[in-house]
DNA sequence: ATCGTTTTATGACTTTTATCATTAAAAAAA
DNA sequence: TTTTTTTAATGATAAAAGTCATAAAACGAT
């Protein structure tokens, strides 16, 4: 859906100091503003469907998404989180490649699109953007190797003490100290890698043990030590 | 160990053409010659050690090796492997971050070491270099949400019927037939995520199935179409 | 080739996790 | 608000996978 903030030069943005466009010049700048366009996305909306080659990345203004991926029986495997400052679709054009996970809104979000080819063409004129998506990149891979390590090593009460740390770390908390984001019991059985009644069973007894406080899907972290201890989390 | 393999320039070596730097030019490649150091790892050599940060990196002449994480209880889990023509560390070297990972030496192998500084000063001068380097991080990116839906979701069987798959693909076959990679059923189990016993107990069902020929550690896989099967691989 | 060490194989048993079924509660829509 | 739909909670049971123990085989160093 387009929205009326195209008004708002890519120089003046907000977000821009937290992105990698931080490393452009003006001039660069006003290439990626001359060619954007901005939209908004609604609550579990589909921004970007897995199998499918984009024409450009999306940069969040403001929201918060999952990149999730069709696993055997049609089951999701959410991967990551994008929220304001990210940028969505880069993994699949930087490798010419077809989109490996879909990306869908977890509240109204507002992005810009910003086209394949401007997007190279900063690439082939500013090593320093370059570098930056290197870096962003080959961070998350990083993460990707931890995530995996830890499904294949963790039990299900491990990762999922963690998932609460990881969701606390991300979105950080309202102001009545929930964690600021809202997911389903469904969703953080399919981030941990679990049946959702496992995940909804371990929440009770998590807040059985006065570590968490559940209100529907509003949580608080309330002894975070005791997770971490948990999750084998040492960081 | 160092070896006397550094009179072969990089314009001459034939492993130059399959690497991203086939996109330097011969006065780049001359920068790449005059800097690189070339090495020898024997088997079981640990090339690069997981939470150093490294001066460089490697690129493979001839060997395979893998990249492995300690998880909790100190097992290993491995999250892939490199073969002649790749790359070690450029993760490291290009996220500014320690080594998420050790890499170690799976047969002898023989590798050239680019410093740091000489990588990032092409980087500096030739787009198409970084651009190269953006694939082969977002490929790797791509690969890493397949193998963390597969470790969320499968059974430990299709795990393996998988991994099978996978090693003749990246490491091809002997002339007999077998899998041209020796792992022992230890670090077979580390790559799928499971107890050793449990990868003994399920490959011997194959083989009892007739899918695999086991002798030793040489592992023949003879119905591949029924491993793919099993493993829910379609592609 | 031989010896010592490591790896592989297999059985018995336990623990973890998934699945199915049902009810209660919470969200979303009318 | 009320209704409808979706989500959450919990018990019972089954299946998957891990652990421990022991014996046989393979591997590597001398």
């Amino acid at each position: 859906m387009e929205c009326n903030d195209n008004n708002v030069r890519c120089h003046q943005c907000p977000v821009k100091d937290i992105t990698s466009f931080n490393t452009l010049t003006n001039d660069q700048l006003d290439v990626i503003a001359d060619s954007k366009t901005c939209v908004v996305f609604k609550k579990g909306q589909i921004i970007m469907h897995e199998g499918n080659k984009p024409n450009g990345v999306y940069c969040i203004q403001k929201g918060k998404c999952k990149t999730h991926k069709l696993g055997t029986e049609g089951k999701e495997q959410i991967i990551r989180f994008a929220k304001t400052g990210d940028m969505l679709g880069y993994r699949s054009i930087l490798s010419d490649e077809p989109l490996s996970a879909s990306i869908t809104a977890l509240e109204d979000t507002h992005a810009c699109f910003v086209p394949r080819q401007e997007l190279f063409d900063i690439i082939d004129m500013n090593s320093r953007f370059s570098l930056e998506l290197m870096k962003m990149a080959c961070h998350e891979l990083g993460e990707a190797g931890r995530i995996i390590t830890n499904l294949a090593q963790k039990t299900v009460r491990e990762r999922l003490a963690e998932v609460l740390l990881i969701l606390e770390k991300t979105f950080g908390i309202t102001d009545e100290g929930n964690l600021d984001v809202s997911l389903t019991r469904e969703e953080i059985a399919n981030l941990v890698g679990t049946a959702t009644e496992s995940t909804i069973r371990l929440l009770s007894e998590f807040k059985e043990d006065k570590l968490i406080i559940l209100k529907g899907r509003k949580i608080k972290l309330v002894n975070k030590p005791k997770l971490a201890k948990i999750g084998n989390v040492y960081d």
